[in-house]
RNA sequence: GCAGAUGUGGCGGAACUGGUAGACGCACAGGACUUAAAAUCCUGCGGGACUUAUACUCCCGUGCCGGUUCGAUUCCGGCCAUCUGCACCA
């Protein structure tokens, strides 16, 4: 075979040379925007994770250029983060240094694998010409009221005096040194994405999006309708207010639960009770979220001491702590009912707390406590007898009426905490003055320089705090001393809004133009992992929102398609990665190969949705087709075919390749639309075959049949073998380039011409299969089904019950008794 | 724990809105070519029964149990197993 992976260096060199793939902006061509997650440059190379995500994307959207878009297919790299942080920590190698080097090899990797990208519109989030604007966006989330700072718990190892991510965490002990994680508070910068709660669950149901993505966005925003209800506080002015779904049950509330760690629980406890509560506050902060929640572990809980008074039926009940309460979901207070909650019940069983039925079935049957369902109100004082859902509704109005309470929604979502005490990232652009308090910078000062030389290895403080140079500074209101925000921003919040930058990716004046972005937005299609349903792609939509509100574009979604790769695993089945030792480099596979040879076997040999365990036994039958397509091709260039004489009339033979052509254009289309590479390269094959039939067994090749074939499949192959198809396309004597050609068009004579399959069956079962003329009329296919052996037996012998008759796809006869 | 997926031959994986289960490939087996091997080309290839054998025919078969339907990999109910995410990894 001659392809290798010198032809790509060939053709790579060819297509820079001429700028093949620069998008033109004013190009008349429908646009069409497609991008991919852009990736992290952690490693030091592309892996095949990356190849898998980015070569068949490509291939999408050559195959869009090949329809007659004008495709802007933009790269970039989310460069800021804890991973090149960590290894600047443990190497001494700045992160700047490091990453700055693994762009420049994965830039160039990606051209080797033959990226149809413009380079010319690129980001990179580390660069001062980028992360400006990032800045620039919090500054006017800042200033209308987006923006926010309040006291939040953060991981903290007291050996390492750091900060630490939920992934440094390891059953609760820090990664580095073992020492348990305490929960330490910390004042934080927050996003107020609550506010945008309710349209971001609406704007859903408006996208391309696969439905278990949008599922999960709706039960991470988490809507609940329900109500809120003051308790008193006994001998103090103050109040606890619950959230429930079930007023309903409030007669049946035998005591409140506060979550630990609310500042309200050291105003009411109680001193006998103190010493335990402070022993139980402690133990809490060791504990995740997870694991707090967790409904199989088993309750805890202690006594504060203190009373409250129900609303509706004015009863005293105790106040306790309990870690299954959170601070942050709902008002972290919590009316406890314990005859109609699974986890109450198992609370108050194991506190001997009292357990009072407030609710019975409809139907008036015994029910097992703690009864969940709705019902019929007792024991509820003038309420009885009502629904749970009448009582609802008037026990709102009651509380409503007192001041006591109101209708409420909850969302699970929460603020979007965006601070972190970390160096790699971009400085929060604020300053904190004396006078003035936290003022932001103002755009002529932006960037706020991230300083290079920066001690940034953990000593307990954010490493920019360190920075003399970087934190003195003068207020911008009022001209005193003042200091900067040492903490730098989430680099979430850099990939919020980088699709938003790539059409505009060098406008020094502005973050993007709002026309241009206008026109471009939103993207036709974003594909990448998964693993980023809830927070990447739920902060690039809030982001959006966000920006539209304060007028700087004109539209509600950034992705109007999304699509999810699957994930390559290692050859054992687990997750690639270095400390399982089982990563998988494409790099050799390339050598070998070639690029095109590897692209097409990723597509061919994985489903793109799915992806699967690493094994490479097919990449060789991937080289075999190889070399029977550059047979095909040579036969053809090299006129070692005998064609026979020139007719005007196709026979049926010739017919069923035109047939099985059209289908494979039609397919393929459909196929490379739905990133269904594997299904699209099958049908590519299958043409194959049939042409190689065809011209082993026909006693009168038809040449420009032949030549009308060859070339369209060649056409079809330029997308998914780049470089490979070129190469061919120059063999058949084109000069330019064949990704300047249309994609083929399916030809509705030829995909019904020849001939077709209809299937019969006997009660569901095959039994019988004609071929008829495509052409034929339902009526005369079904003539000849009534005169299959089967159905003729079957009429003879059996009683006839039923003749389903799908016309042209299917028959079916139903049998009764014999007759 | 909660949430979201996935489950089809020896293997990767097909199957449009319920309509020929296993496309296309891998592996394997047989044959052609060759002194021989490799490469290439051709044929077969879910399991079982019947049959000397082939053909034919029949039965079973899409994680398990049940339901709806003329017909279910596809729809419904219940289970089992595996994978992913859970707010400071990106």
């Amino acid at each position: 075979m001659n392809y290798s992976k010198n032809v790509d260096l060939k053709w790579q060199k060819k297509w820079k040379e001429e700028n093949l793939y620069k998008y033109n902006p004013k190009d008349k061509k429908e646009k069409f925007y497609t991008l991919e997650m852009f990736s992290y440059p952690s490693g030091a190379k592309l892996h095949l994770g990356h190849w898998f995500n980015f070569a068949p994307a490509d291939s999408f959207a050559r195959f869009k250029r090949m329809q007659g878009y004008n495709v802007f297919h933009p790269m970039g790299f989310d460069a800021f983060g804890l991973p090149a942080e960590n290894y600047a920590i443990k190497t001494g190698i700045h992160p700047e240094d490091s990453t700055r080097k693994n762009i420049e090899t994965m830039k160039r990797q990606l051209e080797e694998m033959g990226g149809s990208y413009d380079w010319e519109y690129s980001v990179e989030t580390c660069m001062p010409n980028y992360y400006k604007w990032t800045q620039w966006i919090f500054t006017k989330l800042y200033e209308a009221g987006l923006a926010y700072k309040k006291e939040a718990p953060v991981n903290w190892c007291s050996s390492c005096k750091t900060v630490l991510a939920n992934e440094q965490v390891i059953d609760g002990k820090c990664e580095r040194c073992g020492t348990a994680i305490e929960r330490k508070k910390l004042k934080q910068w927050f996003f107020k994405i609550t506010d945008y709660a309710e349209e971001l669950l609406d704007g859903l149901k408006d996208l391309d999006w696969p439905e278990s993505t949008k599922k999960v966005q709706i039960n991470w925003i988490g809507k609940s309708k329900g109500s809120e209800a003051k308790f008193k506080i006994e001998n103090t002015d103050l109040e606890l207010t619950v959230f429930t779904t079930r007023i309903d049950t409030i007669g049946g509330v035998t005591y409140v639960v506060v979550a630990p760690e609310s500042d309200i629980v050291k105003k009411i406890t109680t001193k006998e009770q103190k010493e335990a509560v402070e022993q139980y506050i402690q133990n809490t902060l060791k504990l995740n979220e997870i694991d707090r929640l967790s409904t199989e572990r088993e309750k805890t809980g202690e006594f504060t001491g203190a009373y409250a008074i129900n609303p509706v039926t004015g009863e005293r009940i105790p106040i306790w702590i309990a870690d299954y309460v959170l601070e942050d979901y709902g008002t972290g207070q919590v009316m406890a009912v314990p005859a109609h909650d699974e986890r109450d019940y198992a609370f108050a069983t194991k506190y001997n707390l009292p357990i009072k039925q407030v609710i019975k079935s409809k139907e008036n049957e015994e029910v097992k406590i703690p009864y969940t369902e709705y019902g019929v109100l007792i024991n509820s004082g003038k309420y009885d007898g009502l629904s749970s859902e009448e009582a609802k509704e008037k026990i709102t109005l009651e509380l409503q009426e007192k001041g006591l309470g109101r209708q409420t929604i909850n969302y699970r979502l929460k603020d979007w905490l965006v601070s972190r005490q970390r160096y790699w990232g971009a400085p929060i652009p604020i300053i904190n003055c004396e006078k003035c308090g936290p003022v932001a910078v103002p755009e002529k000062d932006l960037p706020v320089l991230l300083p290079y030389d920066v001690e940034f290895r953990p000593d307990g403080e954010s490493p920019l705090k360190k920075s003399k140079e970087f934190m003195e500074c003068t207020c911008p209101k009022c001209g005193g001393k003042a200091t900067r925000e040492p903490d730098t921003l989430d680099t979430f919040v850099c990939s919020s809004w980088y699709q938003l930058r790539y059409p505009d990716a060098k406008n020094d004046k502005k973050a993007f133009d709002r026309e241009i972005v206008d026109k471009m937005l939103p993207a036709d299609v974003y594909v990448g992992g998964k693993e980023h349903a809830a927070m990447h792609l739920i902060y690039s939509r809030f982001m959006t929102k966000a920006l539209r509100d304060l007028g700087y574009l004109g539209f509600d979604e950034p992705f109007k398609r999304l699509v999810h790769q699957g994930m390559i695993l290692g050859p054992d089945g687990n997750k690639m990665s270095k400390s399982k030792g089982n990563t998988v480099s494409p790099d050799e596979y390339i050598d070998k190969y070639g690029a095109d040879v590897f692209r097409m076997y990723l597509m061919f040999g994985f489903d793109y949705k799915n992806g699967g365990p690493w094994d490479d036994k097919g990449i060789e039958a991937m080289t075999r087709y190889f070399s029977r397509i550059e047979k095909l091709i040579d036969s053809v260039s090299e006129n070692e075919i005998k064609y026979g004489e020139n007719k005007k009339e196709l026979v049926t033979q010739e017919k069923d390749l035109l047939r099985v052509k059209a289908r494979t254009i039609k397919s393929m289309s459909q196929d490379i639309n739905e990133f269904q590479f594997n299904t699209a390269i099958a049908r590519h094959m299958e043409l194959l075959n049939e042409l190689n039939n065809y011209l082993r067994t026909s006693e009168n090749i038809n040449e420009n049949l032949v030549k009308e074939c060859v070339t369209d499949y060649i056409k079809l192959l330029a997308p998914l073998a780049p470089h490979f198809a070129e190469e061919l396309w120059s063999k058949l004597g084109n000069k330019e380039s064949i990704h300047k050609e249309e994609w083929p068009k399916v030809n509705e004579k030829e995909l019904n011409g020849g001939t077709k399959q209809v299937p019969i069956q006997i009660n569901g079962k095959l039994k019988d299969c004609i071929s008829v003329d495509a052409e034929a009329t339902n009526d005369e296919i079904l003539e000849l089904i009534k005169q299959s052996p089967k159905i003729v037996d079957a009429y003879n012998n059996f009683e006839i019950k039923k003749e389903i008759y799908v016309p042209g796809k299917i028959y079916n006869l139903v049998t009764g008794n014999k007759k």
